[in-house]
DNA sequence: TTATAGATTGTAACCGATTGCAAATCTTTT
DNA sequence: AAAAGATTTGCAATCGGTTACAATCTATAA
């Protein structure tokens, strides 16, 4: 047997007040009387009164929904993003809802055309591999909904980025490779579109550069990342010569895939071929010898995006932030202590 | 300049026609004749219309939106369910929400109480560790609103639950075990008050005495099968008298801790104990050597939950399934073969 | 030509809250 | 006791759709 759904009006009758005095009461507005307040507030416990959000949404035109657009949820570093803003968010009373892009432009056009049309208060994205331009989200930017990218993000002047500063990472990674006794170092990495591989790959090159190692084309390896992609970087470093010395690669579980493969090739690491990761993903510490990597927050990256934009949605204005910049460092294990072993 | 939003006021207004055609015409009403409908269509894209959810769901009483309950948002495994769901729920028009429980009741409490004042359509759940008893989903049932359990369940007249045959998997991963050759068999799991701990611990006991092997409490490791725990559970394995020649742990994170800490105490695996995990993470391909594990297909379990409770929602009995068993596998790797070696 | 079924469109109530403004009630002051 | 001011409360419009029912139009048959 369904109860039928509890309304202020019916608050209202049974009282025999009006429904404005029983909605003022339930939202705390001070000018009504204490003795009403109480009244109110005790019928509508005992009436298992509840709130209709949408009729609610319907007036006040804001829904406290934040939408979410990721490439992949399938990873560690995403799960712990996406922890991080389910944290910030449902404390302070927002909703959250994810949709994924595949790591496709088209796809997500279509998640943002859908967030737009589900009316979310605000938006958190990081960007596809295949996203040519962000003309997706001008529907966002003229509307004056707050987009916030983290991690995959691009420029642009009405929108904050949430990120921690990759060329310094990777200059801090290759540069330890050079002064693990490095000379041939090749880095593995996806397409160079994404600011995450700019970056990296110009952090690297910085390092080189800095060190007057000649910077090669070849040392660069194009990949997914996944951690089959690794095996098969692997076979390309293997028809390397002479061997390069040194790996870095812009994701842990790609370069741990690369690792299995070398050690089955007869490769010791790092006595042969030192690596150097990106993540800090709990499988570093599970492969031999342990990996070497940058750590990335991903849960205080979500939790930072997502309580800056709750505070621009609560009023505080756009420009007070560009862009935010987390702390990441090096943590060095096994895989890269080339001059210890 | 924030342009107004269109409503289907104004498109009827602009066409000289009521706003009760444009609605029908935008739903695909076939009473409408394909000229006005093309009319309003045009008109429509012209303007810029976009649906207002809320003035619908307030009409419809029906939100289109799932809610997703979980214990945790990150591991590798619960990132293949909901990206399952994701995908799933996405095609068929439906939004998700999602709330993590961090393995607390309480909070799975609020957690619930949320999604029902969202009025979500449906549920998704997985339990808690801690989780008593289901009374906080009462509300749901008692207003017909399906209720689909994942992973950890609990049984329910009124509601289907998605998951694999865990005593089975456990026996099989046992038996394994046995026949590689062990005789003293740890079994790693959590308290075992969920269905997934008891039903493993129930198919290792199965297993046992299947083949005349007495079962002993103290062989069981309580632990909360994180990566750390499986380190702290090795430490209590190493003083085991005698040193026990086989380990299956409920969890592949676990068991990676545990074989890692393991070995650097001066174990050989899988010749001295041989290990099997759970749910074929990722970094069962990357620990030495290889872990056999069973494989818990995570994206199924999501998408094959996420599309019974649409149907549900779509018409769709709920007494049809009462619950549904995915297939599951052992998967076997280095780590257990004994007698290889 | 007209009756009639069938196709199309319109009218208006309804979903459940919020809120500006007016009205009523209660206090205080003279 | 009446006037003025401060507190509370109520009225009614509004948000943007949906849908039962009535009304109108069109085409076909008698």
């Amino acid at each position: 047997m369904l109860q039928k759904e509890v309304t202020i009006y019916d608050i209202a009758q049974k009282l025999n007040i009006s429904s404005a005095t029983v909605s003022r009461a339930l939202n705390d507005d001070p000018v009504v009387s204490k003795k009403t307040r109480k009244r109110i507030f005790d019928a509508a416990d005992e009436m298992g009164y509840r709130l209709n959000h949408f009729a609610r949404n319907l007036r006040s035109q804001k829904t406290n929904i934040i939408g979410v657009i990721v490439p992949r949820l399938n990873s560690y570093f995403m799960s712990a993003v996406i922890s991080g803003i389910e944290q910030v968010a449902n404390s302070e009373g927002y909703n959250i809802i994810i949709s994924q892009s595949a790591e496709q432009w088209d796809k997500e056009i279509a998640n943002a055309k859908t967030m737009f049309n589900n009316r979310v208060d605000g938006l958190l994205v990081s960007l596809a591999y295949d996203t040519k331009n962000i003309a997706h989200f001008e529907p966002f930017f003229k509307r004056n909904i707050p987009v916030i990218f983290f991690d995959r993000v691009e420029e642009h002047n009405s929108s904050t980025n949430v990120l921690i500063d990759n060329k310094r990472a990777a200059y801090e990674a290759t540069k330890h490779l050079i002064e693990e006794g490095c000379k041939r170092i090749v880095h593995i990495t996806a397409i160079p579109k994404r600011n995450v591989y700019t970056d990296r790959l110009a952090g690297y090159k910085l390092a080189l550069a800095e060190h007057k190692i000649k910077f090669k084309e070849e040392y660069v390896v194009i990949s997914n990342l996944g951690q089959e992609d690794g095996a098969k970087a692997a076979e390309k470093i293997l028809h390397m010569q002479p061997l390069p010395d040194g790996v870095f690669v812009a994701n842990d579980n790609c370069a741990v895939g690369c690792m299995v493969a070398l050690k089955k090739a007869g490769i010791r690491i790092p006595q042969d071929i030192a690596f150097v990761g990106f993540n800090n993903d709990p499988v570093a510490t599970v492969v031999e010898p342990n990996l070497t990597t940058v750590n990335y927050p991903g849960y205080q990256i979500g939790a930072v995006a997502a309580r800056n934009l709750i505070n621009h949605l609560k009023g505080a204005p756009m420009y007070t932030t560009d862009s935010i910049i987390l702390k990441s460092e090096l943590i060095i294990r096994n895989s890269s202590k080339k001059s210890a072993s």
